[in-house]
DNA sequence: CTGCCGAATGGAACGCCGTTCCAGTCTAAG
DNA sequence: CTTAGACTGGAACGGCGTTCCATTCGGCAG
């Protein structure tokens, strides 16, 4: 009696198996999206680019996907699921927070489109992953219960700000520009404002050449940290 | 020789003067623009609409605006502008700190598009505002100048990031909802998370209602501004 | 084996967008 | 008066997200 059945469900998976090769799914949806958003840039994600990729119509996505902020939140939720799930335990937890951070940070420069995607909708999934693995290390590092949701949120704002500014930053400059030719050009724009009314980017432009993003991203992150080390004592 | 060259002049403004009520200038139109975006939203800004309550042509308006990106740089800045200069000086540095990121606080909750806008172009004018301000009252503060670039650009991406976040919180909340129960809705979501993958979240859920997000950037901004303090021992 | 039903497909069509184009108007200067 | 050039406004273009719908196809009841 089971025979047939069993054979049917072997021929049905070795058939689904055989079609899942070029059948829709939204798992491939995704995976082609982000294909396009890295190769090509946040602009280039068009349903029609995405349904050419993938040998269909447009309408065919819309089974597998509500719309294109749904499959940009999955796109960002899955870029940052590998990066926050890969912290060893077992570290200190500062260096864990700074790990987090720089995860998330390498991740949006490998994929800025992610940077974008952060600061678009307030509590999606992508965010909630950050959110609890830096929730957590603050509880590991012992701070207060009533404390722990503020620091949170202020280590994980300070990402999402500098996220949002690192995407928006590479949406401007080609992909082919000099990045030093680029930060000379912006010092430059600012040695010329007003000495009067901007004195403090002044100084700072003549600091911009040799400025390493990331160095000042965990700099921003042991700052933090050192404030929250205040509240420990 | 000047008599005809000044009242030459003179009628020129007067007749300018007469025109501006209702003739085309950048300024009418950014103001029209922030009128648009405070009442009906981001996505309201269309240059037909704009056109529309200007009573003219979408091609006008490309006169004396480059394209939208510039129209929302400008928008943006107008609005941070009157935020950030009237920071009453002679206050004590720290608390002058406060006032201007509850300024830019304020400004997004009073015009959320504002705070969108601050994370789509990286070094828009709107932000180097807020960073000169910021960085001065470092400056104020002794903050050593080697680290004064990387204490403004924590305060200032703190404070960016936490614009994106509500700025999409309130284009996700429509205007008639109540934000307790969003609130209490959002807290019942996280609390039905995997507890073995999401414990931060389920604590931090029991919170939420009763909470306040304005105290919340102010405690954000009191911990970096504490870190700060740990450089000038 | 056959007929059927619902999941899945893909391409056409809709309405709206930012932007461009251009024929026209009005005004200050020669 | 003529004319150049600032300025206007509406039509048109190409492309977007999304919807609609006729069609296909695999698994199951009879």
């Amino acid at each position: 009696m089971f025979q047939p059945c069993q054979n049917g469900l072997v021929v049905t998976k070795a058939k689904r198996a055989q079609r899942r090769t070029d059948a829709l799914s939204k798992e491939r949806i995704i995976e082609t999206a982000i294909e396009i958003l890295d190769a090509e840039g946040e602009s280039a994600l068009t349903f029609r680019a995405l349904a050419a990729r993938l040998t269909t119509g447009s309408g065919a996505i819309y089974w597998h996907v509500a719309n294109k902020d749904d499959l940009l939140a999955a796109a960002a939720s899955d870029v940052i699921a590998r990066v926050v799930t890969d912290v060893s335990d077992g570290t200190e937890p500062r260096e864990a927070v700074r790990r987090i951070a720089l995860g998330v940070y390498d991740a949006i420069e490998a994929h800025p489109w992610v940077g974008t995607q952060l600061s678009r909708e307030p509590w999606q999934f992508a965010v909630l992953r950050i959110f609890e693995a830096v929730g957590r290390q603050l509880q590991a590092l012992g701070v207060p219960e009533p404390a722990q949701f503020d620091c949170a949120s202020a280590l994980v704002n300070y990402v999402l700000g500098l996220a949002g500014h690192r995407a928006a930053a590479a949406r401007l400059l080609a992909p082919d520009t000099d990045r030093t030719a680029f930060l000379t050009a912006a010092a430059a724009r600012w040695a010329q404002l007003d000495p009067g009314q901007y004195p403090f980017m002044r100084q700072v432009a003549v600091q911009l050449p040799g400025h390493d993003d990331r160095e000042q991203f965990l700099a921003g992150i042991d700052l933090i940290l050192s404030g929250i080390g205040e509240k420990l004592r």
